[in-house]
DNA sequence: CCAATGATTGCCT
DNA sequence: GGCAATCATTGGC
């Protein structure tokens, strides 16, 4: 990216992030990365503008024992397998015909590991997150809910594949810290399909953020 | 080849 | 609270 172009304000901010890496991804515990990710921070840098978010929500998806899973029973298609690959990459695919739903690649390659990310809190590139979004005011909407966060970032099925440690587009840390009390768990939203599964406690929030989906979020 | 469907959202009542 | 929108992927034929 061309750094010469940003505002003082947003290369401060890019100055003070600290990108995750390879090692922090290939972790074998799908679980704690997903509890991890809170607090962290999305960045992209699409069609030169910068945008950027603290993560409020996530769920994890723990491969082929999964029935929620889109790699359960070790099913390996076009689609998924980019789950396959080794941590650190984007999943991104179409649900319901219209919402592109961003996932997390973890573990090593051929353990088709994922964490979603639900929601977020909109910290840089509001302005252009509403323009994407055709929303005229920001409220917690803007970036909660899997298809929303997405779509205010810029983030699209053609992003699948890609590498959360590039210029453009990655996940990284800014010192920013969650007590463990303060993070709930919940079993996931919208996998009733998956039987037992559906029941683990594998969605995790960040207590009294406005920026959580479904009957967890805060009302205005 | 083709019908069914989903890790959702937003608008209507 | 109910339901329509909208289509790539999937799995069955």
């Amino acid at each position: 990216m061309n750094t010469a172009q940003l505002k003082t304000d947003e290369q401060k901010f890019l100055a003070s992030l600290k990108k995750l890496d390879t090692d922090f991804y290939s972790r074998k515990d799908v679980v704690k990365i997903a509890k991890e990710l809170l607090g962290k921070i999305i960045v992209t840098y699409f069609d030169e503008q910068l945008t950027a978010v603290r993560i409020t929500e996530t769920e994890a998806y723990n491969g082929v024992v999964d029935k929620a899973s889109h790699a359960y029973n070790n099913r390996r298609t076009k689609r998924t397998e980019i789950m396959y690959a080794n941590g650190g990459k984007a999943y991104v695919y179409l649900c319901y015909g219209l919402h592109h739903l961003f996932n997390v690649v973890t573990n090593t390659e051929d353990v088709p590991h994922a964490v979603l990310i639900r929601a977020a809190e909109p910290v840089i590139g509001i302005n252009e997150m509403l323009l994407r979004t055709h929303k005229k005011k920001p409220d917690y909407t803007l970036t909660t809910g899997p298809g929303n966060v997405s779509k205010a970032l810029g983030i699209y099925t053609h992003h699948t594949g890609n590498d959360l440690k590039s210029a453009i587009f990655f996940i990284a840390e800014d010192g920013y810290k969650i007590a463990n009390k303060n993070i709930i768990a919940t079993k996931r939203v919208g996998v009733d399909y998956a039987a037992e599964d559906a029941l683990l406690p594998y969605r995790f929030f960040i207590k009294d953020s406005k920026y959580v989906s479904g009957k967890n979020q805060v009302k205005l």
